[in-house]
DNA sequence: GAGTATAGAGAACGACCGTTCTCCGATCAA
DNA sequence: TTGATCGGAGAACGGTCGTTCTCTATACTC
């Protein structure tokens, strides 16, 4: 096993553990042994746990803006896709709301930068599906919105995703 | 100093602590010292930390929802009146967004009780504001959005309320 | 093949957590 | 005044955390 697959290893059971249970509840142990990599290679890749909580939000931040991206780019709606795209995330196994809201309440001031340039980057996104700056900051209410609802929802629940998609709708 | 102040005190340094903290970030010593209540006294009213948490939410679930009842009971725009009221929330010194839903990003399944009892409730005031309970699941939307984009501004922005607000104005 | 660097496995360390216990001074009945 | 009860202050306990260290086996250099 070479560092790279390493890394891949320790981000996987990261964000696993991380997003499940919430960052100060799992400690290094359980990242170890979720992903067979010895203390000391992990403590070689990530000097601190510091840096692996930041590093597994920083490829989250990719991974989930790189599909929301494929998925808007060459739909007919893509306003509408947007929400299509929230109620297939919403009803994943495991979804339990937005990474970086969670890691903000939970870390507090203290929480990693990438959190708050997730957020931007978003409304960027939104920016260009949306068409207007003014667009973006609505459909930033309501992607949150629905993602908060959402997540707070006893089971896998579309539901907020489709509301959300209607009030879209209206925005003129 | 009695048992009742005993309570109020805990109480008050649990909510100003663990809402600006984070729960798991702070520990019954920091609570002991920012309340004067000695720690065997904090025992035997709360027998242990899950129930200063619970308590803490519970208290803060009667206010806030008190509070936000009592800005749109008498108001000509009942509707308005709702994010007129967030609007002065978001711009309180100490805010960070919804204490519930940080509880139950940070503590994931094993959070109280109250965390989903306190979004039911909201959603049943806001379906007395709005005359129905369809209008209620778009007025939660706004409110969850208006409220997670707002906690993760730089500083005190009144901003997403209004746009809340505008959307809402929408609903027909 | 001898010597050296490396990596894995897990014990060990210091700090801190939630919780309990010990001690001691104050209070009150007789 | 004496003796019993209570409450406060904080030390102590067991456990867990993040991090480092020790030990051993292996791989590689000459």
């Amino acid at each position: 096993m070479d560092d790279e697959e390493a890394r891949t290893r320790l981000l996987d059971a990261a964000e696993e553990l991380f997003y499940a249970e919430g960052i100060q509840a799992v400690g290094m142990d359980r990242i170890r042994t979720a992903s067979g990599v010895p203390l000391k290679r992990l403590y070689r890749l990530f000097p601190a746990k510091d840096a692996l909580v930041a590093a597994y939000l920083e490829r989250r931040d990719r991974r989930w803006l790189d599909s929301l991206r494929a998925a808007t780019a060459g739909a007919a709606d893509p306003v509408g896709a947007v929400f299509d795209w929230l109620a297939a995330w919403f009803t994943e196994p495991g979804f339990r709301g937005c990474a970086f809201l969670n890691a903000a309440g939970e870390l507090g001031p203290g929480a990693p930068a990438v959190v708050r340039r997730h957020k931007a980057a978003l409304r960027d996104l939104l920016a260009e599906v949306g068409g207007s700056a003014e667009r973006a900051e609505h459909l930033l209410i309501l992607v949150e919105g629905a993602t908060a609802v959402a997540s707070l929802s006893p089971g896998p629940d579309p539901a907020p995703a489709h509301r959300a998609r209607e009030l879209a709708g209206r925005l003129g």
